[in-house]
DNA sequence: AATAGATTCAAACAGGCGTTTCAAACGGTG
DNA sequence: CACCGTTTGAAACGCCTGTTTGAATCTATT
């Protein structure tokens, strides 16, 4: 009784889609990002990944460890989508931190939609629960730590750890502000106005700058469109395209 | 038959703290604001506000009406609570936008633990239902045209009115991250940081300092003792204080 | 082919949910 | 007091939830 059967939980686990632990992973995933814990039902991730209800049973315990699992399974697989940035020794602190912006606004902003993903992590961010510490270790730690790098590296030592860091949430929160808070974005910003200015790459164009003007490494922010060439410019290989090694 | 009885629909509805409609309007607000509308129950909200499960519907008709109701409570409860600044005429900019800044994290972050009517809005911020146009128009508009009538003051109009939204958002963006995603910067920083740097009164300092490095209106950043003070000097009156002690 | 284990399935379970019912209690008015 | 609309109360109603069951099916080894 209750000895949740746990069929394959070595380590060559799941490689096929279509194997049914990873349907309910993936289903899961999708539903709860869209839903919530609470409001997702068990029968509709199930429907969704063509499994029976007591799949979940079979394979997860219940529907809270398949939550946690769901949430780690979404964080791996963004990861490897949009591994962080990697510079060749020598690359100007400015471009890395363009770059990095620009990687992070693409993986929180996607092209076009948003994949489930990221809206899955974005919950567990604004109400943590048990999933969240190895979020936040495994891969929003990291990400801020080569941030921070940058920061430091760019005013040469200038800043103590502390400031650092203080100027590295002020980075993430710009971006943070249209993942989390998007539709209020776009209930206050004109839509023209959006796709004009508030775009992934215009945007990490932008808080670039703003970032680079209060650190004193630019000049002051109403000249953008200059800014924008000279960063664009000096983008090598670009965003998005970062894992080109 | 289910013709929701409004008893009293009209102008003079509530006034004593012990009217049920008063009570249950508090304990749903507390309730969804802590578990989301999904996970809060009627029967566990109808305890908190010691009346019968029927008075739900008989005042409010159903659970979602009831939700409504309470998003609407709780902003105008906060907008009494936590004015916008009132400035005479002839107060610099400068001035202007380090108030605006501190007014937005003393509401946001409050001074102890944010009640539950600013986590009650931030639900309907991050996952926008009915609630939300409503909570936009009244509440978060009139905030963000303040903090871009400022802005354009302070450039002396140098930046189009887009250019002025964009900046506006990088300096609601950097408050807002604390208060969206406080839990995960907590695991980010250091706890004795987190007193440090980002309390609400050091913190308005520092987003207005980076603001105004990025304009150009101020030195760049690493100078915050030097900014810290000349602006907490410049903080007249208000400041909707900050609890002076 | 036979066996043993892993996996799937339809069906049912107990419990909690939002909502409704209808009678009792209330409170001001003739 | 008797009246009547308003408000409260305990109990019940369906419905849907997560979870479990036990038999049926598949898969691979003997």
């Amino acid at each position: 009784m209750a000895s949740i059967s746990v069929p394959k939980a070595g380590p060559v686990a799941s490689e096929g889609h279509d194997d049914p632990r990873d349907r309910i992973l993936s289903a899961a995933g999708q539903e709860f990002a869209e839903k919530g814990f609470e409001a997702a039902t068990i029968r509709d991730i199930c429907t969704l990944a063509t499994v029976n209800v007591a799949a979940v049973n079979y394979y997860f315990g219940d529907k809270h460890r398949l939550y946690i699992e769901s949430v780690r399974h979404a964080h791996e697989e963004r990861s490897q989508q949009f591994p962080l940035p990697e510079w060749v020794d020598g690359t100007a602190a400015v471009k890395k931190l363009r770059d990095f912006v620009g990687n992070m606004l693409q993986r929180m902003l996607g092209f076009d939609h948003p994949p489930w993903q990221v809206r899955l992590m974005l919950r567990e961010i604004l109400h943590p629960t048990d999933a969240c510490r190895e979020l936040v270790e495994d891969y929003i730690r990291p990400h801020f730590t080569v941030l921070c790098s940058i920061l430091d590296e760019l005013t040469d030592g200038e800043m103590s750890p502390p400031e650092v860091r203080r100027v590295g949430l002020s980075v993430v929160g710009q971006c943070f502000l249209y993942r989390a808070a998007g539709d209020v974005v776009g209930m206050l910003i004109p839509s023209n106005e959006i796709e004009n200015l508030h775009n992934p790459v215009d945007l990490a164009d932008y808080v670039t700058s703003f970032c680079l003007a209060a650190l004193g490494k630019h000049p002051p922010l109403p000249t953008e469109v200059l800014l924008n060439q000279s960063l664009s410019a000096a983008s090598g290989p670009s965003d998005q395209d970062v894992k080109s090694n």
